[in-house]
DNA sequence: GACACGATGGGCT
DNA sequence: GCCCATCGTGTCT
């Protein structure tokens, strides 16, 4: 259900690895308003100084936590009004993470449509602005460890159909690795996520 | 200090 | 599909 997590040596394994078999399991942000949950379709990998699309191509004050411990939770702010959520991987002092960037959501409906404030079902969590918005994450929650706190991930991978791979979204041209992974349907983001007849609000 | 630029999303065409 | 708001972060002066 939604009360096991992951344990720590689940995160403390190649970026890749952890990306791709995070795609089906459960994210769950137990918080004082609210429990809200959801099943992770859609997350893409950032590595270290080798990636110059990642945060820790350069170590800073910010991207730092990309070096620490694996299984803790880096969310940073964009554009002025997101904020995107990614979780550490790797062993401690080697930098990666894997940015989240859609879930289906299963639990605590009506707290995710409040505080998205929309009726539309299927736009409350796809995508890494939303998806912080729908389970009320922030910089505040920046460095929160999930094998010890109210956000975790946990349960089995249940994916509907392959896990499919592809570029990554919103890059620059010239570093389109192939480091997305995602479950095609209405619940992913992006141009390849293939909405179905299933989408009613 | 100043400035350029996003791992985006919402609204309009 | 195109446009652009909006501000923290990093980099340069």
């Amino acid at each position: 259900m939604t009360t096991d997590r992951l344990p720590r040596a689940f995160f403390e394994r190649p970026t890749l690895d952890v990306a791709r078999d995070l795609v089906g399991r459960t994210l769950v942000h137990d918080a004082p308003e609210g429990l809200v949950a959801g099943r992770l379709v859609e997350v893409e990998a950032y590595l270290g100084p080798a990636d110059p699309s990642s945060h820790a191509f350069r170590r800073t004050a910010r991207s730092g936590i990309m070096y620490g411990p694996a299984g803790r939770l880096y969310v940073y702010f964009t554009y002025g009004m997101h904020h995107c959520a990614n979780v550490v991987t790797e062993t401690d002092g080697v930098a990666g993470a894997v940015l989240l960037r859609a879930v289906e959501p299963t639990e605590g409906l009506d707290l995710m449509h409040a505080r998205r404030g929309t009726d539309y079902r299927r736009l409350l969590a796809r995508g890494p602005g939303r998806l912080c918005q729908a389970f009320g994450l922030d910089r505040a929650h920046n460095g929160l460890d999930l094998v010890d706190g109210p956000v975790r991930i946990g349960g089995p991978a249940v994916v509907e159909g392959p896990v499919e791979v592809s570029a990554r979204i919103g890059l620059r041209p010239g570093q389109e690795q192939p480091w997305r992974f995602f479950e095609r349907g209405p619940w992913a983001s992006g141009p390849t996520a293939g909405a179905s007849p299933e989408t009613a609000p």
